[in-house]
DNA sequence: CATCACTGTGTGACCGGTCCCACCATCTCA
DNA sequence: TGAGATGGTGGGACCGGTCACACAGTGATG
């Protein structure tokens, strides 16, 4: 029988004894030392093997003092976490580019303040050995409480003045803003309108910038009424496109900075019986998959949500391995579609 | 200064020495025993705050063998994992539901098969005290695994033959095909085809019975052209529905049991010049959000993920405490939108 | 042949909690 | 007034690992 006699779960010292040997040298074959001897190695794991060993988590990151889990923390209000799917394409990304390293995601929510106590309370606590921050807002009093607390923490998105003091990983939105904003034109628009991200998140104001850079080198105007407040949802997209369509009605091209808001922009120009992409076109950002569910398919600026969430990991590894912060930021790239 | 002097986190010990009472004391308080004295009570509470403890999770976890933590296991390879956005919903109601009761979900992927030893190894160990499974496919290896280790386990689905060894919560999926086929059916429709789930899983065969049963009632053919078989992805949806076309093309309604399979129909349906709805119905299932983003707006079953996140949360919890296994069965609600 | 470096192994202390039992006060009631 | 019940508290053992250190055995070196 493999099993302990009494649902008790085997443990180190059941190893050593059917192994022969002490609880330090299956600790040290657990942990990959290499000072152990072949014939220990042997018998340690078959040992391992025919009582069904496991070792508990617990007493490890007890003794040892990590827990070999990361705390995947999402900020945003429940309901926004879940309808954009940019959050599980990163949270997926994590989890395997974890799993690389045998290390867990724990995911943690804090939409609420009081949500928010918890959870900066709970990981300040060192019960998991980082943090991979999903925020937006930079500077909020997440970061600051995690800083505070010596947490090692990467946040994804790049938070202008921050570089010395946290590690992120992001996507150049100021460059896919242009991107975009440039194959609009390309396209032959001249009237170009964009349904901006929340202004307090600095990708929303990086993809603006973008949009005005790519407008003035073209020596296309940069007219306010051709701007337009979003905060990357389906809904807000919608109000930003109605916004414009009454302030700006001759436009002819709508950079949304997220797909989301295209989808909400896109069903608006529809009801407003504007064509896409013959009277209207439309470009979006993120490419997280809504965009190729959508009539017409979205072109998108495509954000590499598999290297940020590799990035994401390595620089927190980094970082938990007592090295300093580094900022990464990732090429995005036009995928085009039946939208322009 | 709140702070331990030197980087050391302040232990039970701290807050027992600052506040004059013992360790015991302490832990009483922290775990809401009422055998503690209000003076004591205030003091270690005062001293809790003033030194900032929180307290250690590994510690506690050894000691008193539970972790407060459980697993969220997807077991579907990666790719489908985050196209949809299903899991996801279902996976932000877990973790709502668990922080009531100071819960945290860690999220384990096991796509491939020496994924799962891992995982099913690490389960095994009581790193967490239970497991929601999110599997799609019952009787498979890893259930029988986490079943013959004793770890609580819920599943989402429903899988006949298994609610004796099994907790399980999933949507009526049988009720649910069969409103969509007589909603089609009374909007006219007499050629009604479905697109299936995959069929070896329960809920593709459920729904696909549904689908059967209310054709039949209606007396109308239950034809196998008007049946073709998808995976739940837009992939399969758009081939099985290239399949339909050539099949069957004077089909007049079609019924794909999955969102993501109608988004799939809906984009080949296009390209063969077929209007919906005004030449085809289309019909979904999940209502997890992309059914608000194609055009048109796709009629859908909504399964009640809230609900289904939380009665698998209070199911998981009951099995942890000792209590037996439990199905629950959830109604589905036709959303009723513009492709219908 | 004594010394020394080096490899492999065993052992005890420790991580920070929980839990149980012993114990002291105080209060109740015969 | 003394026995017994009750409420609150302290402290030791323990959870299952890791880690530092001690030490035995081996081979190389002077």
């Amino acid at each position: 029988m493999p099993h302990h006699p009494d649902g008790e779960r085997p443990t180190i010292r059941d190893v050593a004894a059917v192994a022969g040997v002490s609880r330090g040298t299956v600790s040290r074959v657990l942990n990959g030392s290499d000072r152990v001897s072949p014939q220990a190695l042997a018998a340690v794991q078959k040992a391992i093997k025919t009582i069904g060993y496991s070792a508990n988590h617990a007493a490890r990151s007890l003794a040892s003092g990590r827990s070999n889990s990361v705390a995947f923390l999402l900020t945003e209000p429940q309901h926004l976490l879940f309808e954009d799917p940019t959050f599980s394409r990163l949270m997926g990304g994590c989890t395997q580019a974890l799993a690389l390293h045998e290390m867990l995601l724990t995911l943690v929510t804090a939409g609420t303040p009081a949500d928010r106590a918890r959870a900066v309370n709970y990981l300040a606590g060192r019960h998991v050995d980082g943090v991979l921050l999903v925020s937006g807002r930079a500077g909020n009093s997440i970061s600051e409480d995690l800083l505070a607390a010596g947490v090692p923490t990467v946040v994804c998105g790049r938070f202008p003045g921050l570089e010395s003091r946290l590690s992120m990983v992001g996507a150049d939105d100021l460059d896919g803003g242009r991107q975009m904003t440039e194959h609009l034109i390309s396209r032959g628009a001249i009237r170009i309108a964009t349904i901006t991200g929340p202004m307090d998140m600095p990708g929303g104001i990086q993809r603006l910038e973008g949009y005005q850079h790519a407008l003035a080198a073209a020596g296309l105007p940069v007219a306010p009424e051709l701007i337009s407040h979003g905060d990357y949802s389906k809904a807000g997209g919608a109000a930003a496109m109605r916004d414009l369509l009454t302030r700006a009605p001759d436009t002819d091209a709508v950079f949304a900075a997220s797909d989301l808001m295209a989808v909400g922009a896109l069903s608006v120009l529809r009801e407003a019986g504007r064509r896409v992409p013959e009277d209207v076109l439309v470009g979006g950002f993120d490419d997280a998959g809504v965009a190729e569910t959508t009539e017409p398919l979205l072109t998108t600026m495509r954000q590499p949500f598999d290297r940020i969430s590799s990035e994401m990991v390595r620089l927190l590894l980094a970082r938990i391995n007592g090295d300093g912060n580094a900022t990464v930021t990732l090429p995005t790239t036009l995928v085009r579609r039946s939208s322009t």
